[in-house]
DNA sequence: ACTTGATATGATCGCTGTCAACATTGCATC
DNA sequence: GATGCAATGTTGACAGCGATCATATCAAGT
């Protein structure tokens, strides 16, 4: 659209045209803004290095392959969405702790819907080739893993097996009820109350895996005023 | 690669060239079967139309563009997946019979993945103009519905919340697992039997959901031998 | 001043979905 | 049996895409 070369140059810029000097930034900038608003299927290479002014072969210089920008949108995406989950890990009851976690999840793949299809989706898969992605994975994993293990310390949480497998539950949980709430929202949709309705799902299942299934379900709902305001 | 276009007619075929008589069955048989060996991203019409022996445009005469064809093909795929569920929806126990469904659902993920990605992932998303697939969505969910009105009726479930509550929460449950499998197997992955994990994960959370939770862990797993012989 | 390495360019290939105009056929109707 | 029409398939073209190549330009270190 806008079809102007001018100066959308950010830093490290030394006024010179040939060398944009700033060129991944800001094709990962531009590339993320595409993502939101057009979506995965409309994001393309030419077209943003033509919108940023720069021949349509300059992104290769950066990233080997569109896979490769993807994986480093998503990689950041991560670290994005850790941020989005501290409120979870602040807070000291490792059930409670654990459904936070749940309603952050949640509330990231409805307000970040096409971030969150890129980070978990099947785009980037297998992940052999993005060793960052891949760890940014694992850490993610290794977070709810850290609940569980603080859930049976502490005695709120059923040993109903072993730490990874529960961890495993409780992320397939998660996972389900926000995967669930993007790829069927208009199956169930209308008429129905999306945030609400996944916060029960959530209490459901985690009250399954707590000792005190009870005390989970004393708090009234948050789902429409989670997280608290940070992020 | 076969550049042929000798006789790969099938039925209603009056040996003429022109008209080829069958082509949209030929169309959807073929479509499947790149979208199991290549993944839905090597899937193109044009490919299609060359292997048959016919024009590159022929296929729009039957399908309004690229993603009506995916939608008739996720249409057909769930009728599959309703049959691949027959033998869960014939165990009288309600609780048995939503885990089975679960089990049904991982294996149907685990061994039509692509398949399913096309049915359940966000590709034909939203469904507003695909009615018939929209249906098929909300026949699916009905089947849990109805698993958890049973379970209601014969006491095995807990009433947690109303049957559409409950029913949104199974799937979840059964959604996450498999998806996660999908998702994030390698991230899980290497060392660890994931059809194991993905049984524990679903008698866990459903167990939750019942009224004697022991009962569901009585019976040993049976993941590597589920479904028991059809389909 | 000269080399070197990083960066951007333009041309090009093969692929895709889509469109408009045209050709052929089968079927229903006269 | 001839005629007309709607369904079906063809031809040719267009624009956009990812990707690769040899080449040009610049910045910085020697």
């Amino acid at each position: 659209m806008t079809d102007d070369k001018t100066m959308t140059m950010t830093t490290t810029n030394t006024n010179n045209n040939y060398h944009h000097g700033n060129l991944r930034e800001e094709l990962m900038e531009l590339a993320e803004k595409h993502l939101v608003n057009e979506g995965i299927g409309e994001l393309s290479l030419r077209a943003l290095a033509r919108e940023i002014g720069v021949s349509q072969t300059a992104p290769y210089r950066h990233f080997k392959d569109k896979n490769a920008l993807l994986a480093a949108l998503a990689t950041e995406g991560f670290r994005r969405f850790f941020e989005f989950c501290l409120a979870s890990e602040r807070e000291p009851r490792a059930d409670l702790s654990l459904l936070y976690f749940g309603l952050s999840y949640v509330q990231f793949a409805k307000t970040h819907t096409e971030m969150f299809n890129l980070m978990f989706g099947p785009v980037l898969q297998p992940r052999n080739n993005y060793p960052e992605l891949f760890a940014a994975g694992r850490e993610a994993i290794y977070k709810v893993r850290a609940g569980v293990e603080r859930g049976f310390k502490t005695g709120v949480l059923r040993e109903l097996d072993d730490v990874a497998s529960m961890a495993h539950t409780v992320w397939a949980a998660v996972h389900g009820v926000a995967t669930l709430m993007l790829d069927h929202g208009d199956t169930y949709g209308y008429h129905r109350d999306l945030d609400l309705q996944a916060e029960k799902s959530l209490r459901m299942m985690i009250a399954g895996l707590c000792t005190d299934p009870s005390e989970i379900s004393r708090l009234p709902t948050i789902a429409t005023t989670y997280p608290p305001e940070s992020a």
